[in-house]
DNA sequence: GGCTTTTGGTGTGAAAAAGACAATAAGTCG
DNA sequence: CGACTTATTGTCTTTTTCACACCAAAAGCC
């Protein structure tokens, strides 16, 4: 084998930390591998990349495949290439990040994966390949760029009450629940990104909470004008 | 050709944005191209990965050949994959950038490279591939870097005025020059994360300063104890 | 040596942001 | 209608940020 075909001998994958967040923790979709290697472990969801596909499209399509999802919010956070960590070749990953809301997952398991569930990230144990370097990373990737960008929004249904963003937050960034509702009302309204609603959260046994919006618009407005999200 | 041969029918990059910071300008090292594809271009520093070689590996041994440093500050950035992005086939790349003292450079032509030359960012026209895209991303990462870990120190010599690290910082975050002076001393002494050394700046027409050294002990256990670098 | 030139070094007050704190309001359920 | 649960709101204190101006220490020049 000549030195220039030894360079090809080699492929890569995407693979995607899909976040949910439940109304009360933060939880990523892993897939149970029931086939060779690591049989019986848990792992990210992945695949190779085509030949002819760009990296975005490879990880949009491997969250589509699993979740029948599309258009949602996805980053790239960092490559995986150490020289062992796939048993069969030289195989690097390219690790992304997808947060997604729960309520709108619907189980579609793909032809790469037996079974698909929900696991806090508490519950998470040992899993394939480097994945849990993978998976460490991209949540601490995610806790940083929800407190610089608006991406937490994606995690919650469209209208949200002001408590249900706070437990958000809470979860994410792993604070102590119950801090003071007041302070953290106050800062999220003074950023002017958020709509009121004319409707109020209905079914519960109590008083009942006034529905919020994140208004997209608004948003990209204040950026244009120099406005960093920072919370 | 079978599917999985197809798969195996690509190959990966690293690209270094290699910067430094000659006392008033971020620069960038790039290399003039001698040989197609791009001939007559400038480029970033890179090569492909060998087949035993992990990326980190790969990307100090870019910068070695060109520079002759070791162990200078390195920091992936992200993967660029486009289908086109290059000429010759399927090859996807990492990016990174490294910091460096402008002082320690040593030109060292890499048989890659006819030859490197540092650009100021300002004066970067049209580079080969798609190299304007990485140097953005790298660039706007140290920018976030900068102001959220130590990593300034790495452009400057061991041992610096605070005005000097100033211009830095100005440069850098290409703010507004002759911020005022006494908000920013008050603000990085108050991290504590500076050691003043006994020697002043010598051999300058007026007053001469203070040197100063980064304390990465002293950061390194305020980092334990909770302490999150912010400027 | 004394004057000029140049950069180094220092403190204070005002404004803004962050953080601690508790009582009333609006619903459901029995 | 009373008990229960969560929603909503404002003030005061502390901390942080920001604007702002003068004297000090060296070299160079005459």
């Amino acid at each position: 084998m000549s030195e220039v075909e030894s360079f090809f001998k080699s492929a890569f994958s995407v693979d995607n930390v899909i976040f949910g967040f439940d109304g009360s923790d933060l939880k990523v979709l892993l897939i149970y591998r029931g086939a060779a290697p690591y049989k019986g472990k848990w792992a990210l969801p992945g695949d190779l990349v085509y030949p002819n596909e760009d990296l975005d499209t490879a990880a949009e399509r491997v969250l589509e495949q699993l979740t029948g999802l599309r258009g949602v919010y996805l980053e790239q956070v960092r490559t995986f290439g150490a020289v062992g960590r796939h048993p069969l070749g030289r195989v690097i990953t390219i690790a992304y990040y997808s947060l997604i809301k729960v309520t709108d997952y619907i189980v579609t398991p793909a032809s790469f994966a037996q079974s698909a569930k929900w696991h806090s990230l508490s519950e998470v144990g040992e899993l394939a390949f480097d994945h849990n370097e993978i998976l460490d990373t991209c949540l601490r990737r995610l806790r940083r760029k929800v407190r610089n960008a608006p991406v937490g929004f994606e995690l919650l249904p469209p209208k949200f009450t002001l408590t249900e963003l706070q437990q958000l937050y809470e979860s994410v960034l792993d604070l102590p629940k119950g801090l003071d509702k007041r302070n953290f009302r106050k800062k999220i309204l003074s950023m002017n990104v958020l709509m009121e609603c004319e409707e109020i959260r209905e079914g519960v046994a109590h008083r009942p909470a006034k529905l919020y919006q994140f208004d997209r618009e608004k948003y990209e407005q204040l950026v244009a004008e120099g406005y960093s999200f920072d919370i």
